[in-house]
DNA sequence: AAATTTATATCGCAATACGATATAAATTTG
DNA sequence: CAAATTTATATCGTATTGCGATATAAATTT
């Protein structure tokens, strides 16, 4: 592992890091895509009144859930959040009218969770926009994943 | 604006979802694949003895700032939090020995943030496990953006 | 020099994910 | 087939963290 002095490599622009050396900036650039994506959507999802978890599981449930729903169980993991969290999250999606919960007919113990025509209509109109936004931001984003990926 | 019937195109599987319909199903694989990287990323963090939001905060400390440091408004800007959200990280930081403050010479009321050598290493190492990784997501990302770029 | 603007810091609050724990249904086992 | 174990979901208290409101101090404008 070559470390070389950071005064002799400073990214003072767009300048592409010396050879061997820790892409810094590219790094950087990546993670501030991500949050500009995720700032934009959670202002997006606002907008329609649902906080950016109450969207990210709406858009879960109806992506990833068969036509009965989405078990609790099947969001956590879908969601990377421990199950008791996913839980909490469908108890507050359930009081905000944004899903319905049925027990699944073939296990007693799983919840299935589906969208209320509210929450449908909402959903679309979110996705549309978002695939607009990441439509645009999709050259940037590679761009950034490119160079990151040469030089590894 | 075509709508169409949820139970028409179900997705049951990798199917391509029908024209003109929402990519309900790619929109969800979007999101897994960033949650994906969030949880890698924060999971290494906490191996390093760090936060996520420290670990970016010092990414982007090193990434963006000049050789004098990062100011804690660009800080903010960068990690599209408020100013004081910064400032309270910044506090954080300092407490945990991960950066300097010095104020800026050229205006008092700037405070410019620098990483410590532990830091530094800290960030080095995180950074090449960081870059192996984007690597090894960036096809599967790519793909994700390729089939929801298409119909748009 | 006073007023305004800009940069950072402090305080109390709200949201949310977590660990520990509980309940209930399904499965395994003796 | 009943007891023990496992699996799925729910509840409770806690900790982290970002925010709004507010404060302080330095720079800039008037």
């Amino acid at each position: 592992m070559t470390v070389i002095k950071k005064t002799e490599l400073k990214n003072t622009g767009n300048d592409v890091p010396v050879m061997g050396g820790v892409d810094y900036r590219g790094l950087a650039d990546f993670r501030y895509a991500i949050r500009k994506f995720l700032a934009f959507s959670e202002a997006a999802a606002i907008e329609a009144g649902l906080t950016a978890q109450q969207h990210q599981a709406l858009l879960t449930i109806k992506g990833i859930g068969s036509e009965q729903g989405l078990s609790v169980g099947d969001l956590a993991t879908r969601l990377l959040v421990k199950h008791h969290s996913a839980a909490e999250l469908a108890k507050r999606l359930e009081e905000a009218g944004l899903v319905l919960r049925s027990q699944d007919p073939h296990d007693g113990r799983r919840v299935l969770l589906t969208l209320t025509d509210e929450s449908e209509k909402k959903l679309e109109s979110l996705s549309g926009i978002h695939v607009s936004e990441i439509g645009s931001m999709a050259p940037e984003l590679a761009a950034i994943l490119g160079a990151l990926s040469v030089r590894s």
